[in-house]
DNA sequence: ATGGGTGCAAATAGTTTGCACTGAC
DNA sequence: GTCAGTGCAAACTATTTGCACCCAT
């Protein structure tokens, strides 16, 4: 039901090689050309197009997660939608209209992560972070 | 493939009216007594033995969800797993090791929402954060 | 020749839906 | 009697897996 590990938010050091191939280049075409992202079928139905298998998608996805190239957001129904980053480690704000995904970088959590492992008693070694709202355009509407 | 709305971080107001019927509050109860969560599928399991159906299941933590009664945070595999909430706009804490998930409630992020506005052009209305990291009994083996 | 990657098809698992019925206002 | 909620079974969607093959080291 659950399986071995990934998922961690910090930078997990990638253990095994994690190759650039073709496919992989290709799904991040795909996925930077979505404003909003793309849930992992959707992503898959639009590279079947391109001779893409829709198990390497899945695969793929999940490697670009761990290299940090690919983060995801959830969608107003709670789906995981999957955008390409520009740079590692990037938080995302969401518009709630057009489901637009914005980076950002500074998070300034760390004094919260102070505030809360005083609190709690726990070490904090990562975060996900999505901000939601509704972007200018969506606004001038 | 993605349904109506909700996902909501904010307290959406309840347009709908939604009760906290028996089964409801047994959910709350099983989910209550898992310091890890639940994912939808072993919380269905688990109340199948209550005599209370799957699509029940499914169907009431949303509600639940919209009320604020429960939130979900993600396990090592990318899987929602359900916690039920004692404040009503928590964030919650997770431990790497353990999976167990405390609640806090300051998240001090206005500071940081009000950068990202001016930075981007985006009015923030809400969030989601999950912290992660090592409970201190995890710690302590 | 080793190990990561790939495509396909099949197998699983997860989630939603229609329907008839119940219980509280 | 209305409307949210429920259980069941069936439908459907999403995700993973086994296997043979490929390519770069």
């Amino acid at each position: 039901m659950v399986e071995q590990a990934p998922e961690s938010v910090l930078a997990d050091v990638c253990t095994a090689e994690v190759r650039l191939t073709p496919q992989r280049k290709r799904i991040l075409e795909v996925l930077r050309s979505s404003p909003s992202g793309l849930t992992l079928p959707e992503a898959a139905l639009s590279l079947a197009q391109d001779g893409i298998g829709q198990a390497t998608v899945y695969r793929a996805v999940k490697a670009l997660r761990r290299r940090g190239l690919v983060a995801y957001v959830h969608g107003p129904a709670g789906e995981h939608r999957f955008v390409a980053l520009s740079n590692t480690h990037a938080h995302l704000v969401v518009c709630r209209m057009c489901h637009k995904a914005v980076e950002f970088k500074e998070c300034g959590l760390s004094t919260l992560e102070k505030l809360v492992e005083f609190q709690t008693g726990f070490v904090v070694e990562g975060h996900h972070l999505e901000l939601f709202g509704r972007c200018s355009q969506c606004r001038s509407k």
